[in-house]
DNA sequence: GATCTGACGGCCC
DNA sequence: GGGGCCGCCAGAT
């Protein structure tokens, strides 16, 4: 997996943002690479979650290789309790994946956290989404 | 390597 | 409201 320099920032970016999505909340791909800015890079957000496992273990290794730096100054990087469930479209949707198991693993997780989902994998957006102008990640 | 395919979203008919 | 187009880029073919 080679990545540049400038895609490495924007999954840290990625990871660290959905980190911070409360308990209870959602938000979208869009949001997300707004907040990064890069608004037009909402397909790449997409694209970060469903590699995720494998595009942390090559951030965590490079890190690991590259600098002394102790991997617990970045806690988002950890696809075990990343909160990736708590990022559907704009639209208030649930993603369509290639099989989908992972939309019904989706909605589970979010019903769970006390988030409705209706039949057609809808989110009610303005009472649980999260739409921050800016955070610090 | 060239080309196609998406966990997307905004814009323009 | 709905459909087509485009930007973006990692993986897959």
């Amino acid at each position: 997996m080679r990545l540049t320099d400038e895609s490495k920032q924007f999954h840290h970016g990625v990871y660290a943002v959905v980190s911070q999505i409360p308990f209870g909340k959602v938000t979208s791909y869009g949001h997300i690479a707004y907040l990064l800015g890069k608004p037009q890079n909402s397909r790449q957000v997409g694209s970060s979650l469903k590699h995720c496992n494998a595009i942390i273990e090559s951030l965590r290794t490079e890190l690991q290789e590259t600098q002394a730096d102790d991997l617990s100054t970045f806690p988002y990087l950890d696809y075990k309790t990343l909160p990736w469930w708590r990022v559907i479209s704009s639209a208030g949707k649930i993603s369509p994946r290639e099989n989908s198991n992972g939309e019904y693993i989706q909605s589970i997780k979010l019903r769970e956290e006390g988030v409705p989902v209706s039949d057609g994998h809808m989110v009610d957006l303005d009472e649980f989404g999260w739409f921050p102008d800016d955070i610090d990640y």
